[in-house]
DNA sequence: CGTATTATTGAAAGCTGTCAAAGCTCGTGG
DNA sequence: CCACGAGCTTTGACAGCTTTCAATAATACG
């Protein structure tokens, strides 16, 4: 978030052939900035968000190794990227006849988007959480066992709430044996059924 | 966002395809259909929507006259799209080598998509109605004095709030002498910076 | 091992949802 | 032209859920 850091940060993406490694909580790119580049993620997690007028930061996005983001045609930076832990980061021209990969990305962003929407527009608290641990079980490698890259502040900001009303939903999953906690972090998912159905 | 220049632009060069014209209620296309198609809007409203297990409906857009929709290439549909009033509409192929415009359309809807997640993920209920109007205005062509295309249902489904808390909330913004109501569906707005005031 | 950070738990307040009823619009038909 | 009625909108009262504020517990890190 320091001026001193933004400054590397620029100089370290123009070696766009490299691998540029993020450390926790550094900013990739910040809301009203030029869109230079897309990004994809080589391992660690980013959130996309923005700091509101009240001073409530809202997560729109969060993306995991593999994932691309940062895809914004011709326009200003709508929302601040972020470093979740440290992250490694491949940079790519946003010019969309050198990387027919946008399109499809973009139409996946704007999916994973608008399912989000569904997520949070209506559901309690409970149901934002259970969708929330899904969503992220089926974007790891073991969705049955994982950690959660973020902590309780970031998966609030993304769902809409607060972060004890996400902590008393995760008790409630835990105590329906629906999941087990290793560690504020760790999830391991013990009956897919009943935490899908608490969504919706 | 469309510019009128586009707009013409890509009239011209379509004159061959037919405008299909949708009743009020009426589908335009089903969630879980293949995507043959994207749309263009002549004239009326649209809205995206899916009803949820629980029996809720969800709309996650409103597009306008001028505006894109139902680019999914390469899925099944993700969401209903229906018509809001009678409504002309235009088809174009989906394959973007045939319509170069796709990819600018795209980025609109994540655009939108995640400026909408702002509004709907924490907001009060004061908070969205307001902003839905202020989003409204700024698609329409008077942004001083415009009717709203769809029922206070519609916007409770699109704000994930009840048809009372919406009208409560357009009450509450009346009487603060943001707006003025002329009849149900007419809006007047007298103090901008008030009504955005009210927003975040 | 101690401390700072993060997470959980508890109690009360505030806001929205639900249920219920009344008011308003507008099209229809007398 | 007016009266009627169906549908939409507004308003009211109460319950339920989340937020807020506060304190305790657990974890991570030096």
């Amino acid at each position: 978030m320091t001026t001193g850091i933004a400054i590397t940060r620029r100089t370290d993406q123009q070696q766009a052939s490299r691998i540029a490694i993020f450390a926790n909580g550094q900013t990739i790119y910040a809301d009203g900035e030029k869109c230079d580049w897309a990004y994809r993620i080589a391992f660690g997690a980013v959130s996309l968000y923005r700091v509101l007028a009240c001073g409530r930061r809202q997560i729109v996005s969060f993306h995991l190794a593999g994932e691309w983001f940062g895809i914004e045609q011709g326009r200003r930076r709508q929302f601040t990227a972020e470093a979740i832990g440290p992250t490694g980061i491949l940079c790519a021209n946003l010019a969309a006849d050198q990387c027919p990969a946008l399109l499809p990305a973009v139409l996946d962003a704007l999916w994973s988007a608008r399912e989000h929407q569904l997520v949070i527009s209506r559901q309690s608290s409970h149901e934002r959480v259970a969708a929330f641990l899904l969503e992220i079980s089926e974007r790891t490698q073991d969705k049955r066992r994982f950690d959660l890259p973020m902590p309780r502040a970031d998966i609030a900001d993304y769902l809409g709430l607060t972060i004890e009303s996400v902590s008393r939903a995760v008790t409630r999953l835990k105590c329906s044996n629906a999941i087990r906690l290793v560690g504020p972090r760790g999830i391991e998912i013990l009956d897919r059924d009943r935490l899908r159905s608490f969504c919706d």
